[in-house]
DNA sequence: GTTGATGCAAATCATTTGCATATTC
DNA sequence: GAATATGCAAATGATTTGCATCAAC
């Protein structure tokens, strides 16, 4: 957050919204994970410095701010959706299915592959937060080494 | 389906499930659709045959289907799981913004990219089932055509 | 002072579950 | 006949909404 402060109290502003103490306390709460987390996560951080915040708070702020285009929303796939702030460049999610573990990859590896798309189906690709699941280096070496029977 | 009737009846034995009549007519909603569907529609198709089957049942036997490979679940990112039959080969969806017309790809195009994740990042993709956003050939033409304001 | 945001509680929606009954093997 | 699957109804859990009150502008 930081300097960012400013930033989305403009944009709160110019859409006709209010800045709340909530509304700040939940978009730190975003920011403080610095990468993605869920509803429930906000919800226990933001408790943590105001107790007497409702759950329906968060999620009409987290609306609101998905609609300002303030925060992400990507869905992992396995029902719980995340939630981060927008960054600059967009990038996209590997999630391991061994070891749950998440990391952000840019999209210049993707990018490639939606020219192809878009030559080869005239589709043109816009996601900005593709989640794929596979599996981790680590757990990529854990399955070659105990050898898993059956898999 | 047709001569797929068989091979499910195999499997569903094998898992040491038992073949019934509303399993079947689920099978069939989700094979009738030729594509993906939801839950809703399923319920819907399967009640057209039957009225007294309960929602309760489609979302047992979808489970075990999915379980037993049979169906494979696909999240579109819009909360909304789709639902399709298992086909031979792996593939994606191409999803439109604006006309929400679908259309299937294979995953030539993705396999590059996910060597390249692969390569790049030591991570393995494995998703089979890939959901893509963006605008399809005539809703791109579409807007170049009728220069949109603000886009 | 107005208007919009909040907290609370109740409503809603999709999905799941317990259990008696019906069906498959 | 024994075991599993089904339909029903009730439980759950997440998200949404109505409304009186409170805070921001």
């Amino acid at each position: 957050m930081t300097h960012q402060s400013l930033h989305w109290e403009k944009e709160m502003w110019a859409a006709g919204h209010r800045v709340t103490r909530q509304r700040a306390l939940i978009l730190d709460a975003v920011c403080a994970a610095d990468g993605h987390t869920s509803i429930g996560e906000v919800y226990a951080r933001v408790r943590r410095v105001d107790t007497t915040i409702d759950r329906s708070t968060i999620y009409r702020a987290l609306h609101l701010f998905v609609e300002l285009e303030l925060v992400l929303a990507a869905d992992t796939g396995s029902g719980d959706i995340l939630y981060e702030i927008r960054k600059l460049q967009p990038h996209h999610h590997l999630v391991c299915r061994d070891c749950g573990g998440e990391q952000e990859i840019g999209d210049a590896a993707l990018r490639m592959m939606f020219d192809d798309v878009s030559r080869q189906h005239g589709f043109r690709v816009e996601t900005d937060h593709l989640v794929m699941f596979g599996l981790c280096h680590e757990c990529v070496r854990a399955r070659e080494h105990h050898v898993v029977p059956g898999t």
